[in-house]
DNA sequence: TGTGAAAGCGACCCTAC
DNA sequence: GTAGGGTCGCTTTCACA
């Protein structure tokens, strides 16, 4: 928890967090600091386990993947979760798991080719799966309207300023 | 959406996307081709808009985001959505917004910073916007047990081989 | 922790195939 | 659409403060 971010942290976590590519030294110049000093710090906020990893970001939609749903699962009574979480991790459209509270034990996000794919992962991947009773898909359309991440440096970042 | 995507551009995207800092010149050692290669194909991927961007992933409990949620939206009858999607985009921690066929119009996704902050965001921004009837939440657990990218390339990436 | 310089590479561009 | 070479800029490391 307590990872305490000052403003120099939260400023590379800005820029970085939008664009991975974004040279050091560039985002160094922006901070008046030494390019050294951000490879350090990210290198830090790496350890810390701050930054998990960097990616591109691939649009599912282009590459075939047209259908995409979050799916809460319910269990059975009894059951060992973990268990059913790793048969889950075997089905590799599985793109987000998370344990819930409430109506669903589990809630997945599932990208499918087309709906008769996402049907076929549904019936024969997801419910036959020993320990889920029962399932439900909220399909999500075609087109995502945004998705970017928790921007928590926004108000508090400044470009044009010192490094404290 | 047909993208021809061939063997190297699925290598190339295979491995940036699990990694957005890998040099272009180590993915064309493994893909027996020279760096240009990488780097033209990677720009024609860009403008085709097949990669959409690319980031650093923060984690967000290390930062202090203790509670996550999916939350189904109801409309009112008559509302113009893009309206309702306006507002939505105002709030910050709001990191996914979909529309959805079925029992929600709209189904978000949001970061807080303890159960406290949820309620907050829900009652004061959320059920206040114009045109929302009611909402359900599902909030997740303080764990995610997994989240990857699509890897739609897996079966078909073999790192040790020709081109074609 | 941050700095500055130095060394090693990679990205990028251009020309040729 | 790919290869090769050259230049520029970035990353990374180190001694030092």
């Amino acid at each position: 928890m307590g990872h305490v971010l000052d403003k120099l942290d939260k400023k590379i976590l800005h820029f970085i967090s939008q664009n991975a590519r974004t040279p050091f030294l560039e985002i160094a110049r922006e901070c008046n600091v030494s390019g050294a000093a951000i490879h350090q710090r990210v290198q830090k906020l790496m350890q810390q386990g701050v930054i998990r990893s960097s990616e591109f970001v691939i649009d599912q939609y282009k590459v075939g993947y047209q259908t995409c749903a979050y799916i809460g699962i319910v269990l059975k009574s009894n059951v060992e979760f973990q268990d059913v979480v790793n048969h889950i991790k075997e089905i590799p459209e599985v793109v987000e798991c998370h344990y819930t509270t409430g109506k669903y034990a589990m809630f997945i996000k599932i990208y499918a080719k087309d709906n008769r794919h996402l049907l076929r992962l549904l019936l024969d991947k997801l419910a036959v799966i020993p320990g889920v009773a029962n399932t439900e898909t909220f399909q999500l359309s075609l087109e995502e309207i945004f998705r970017r991440q928790l921007s928590v440096f926004g108000e508090e970042v400044n470009t044009e300023q010192d490094k404290n």
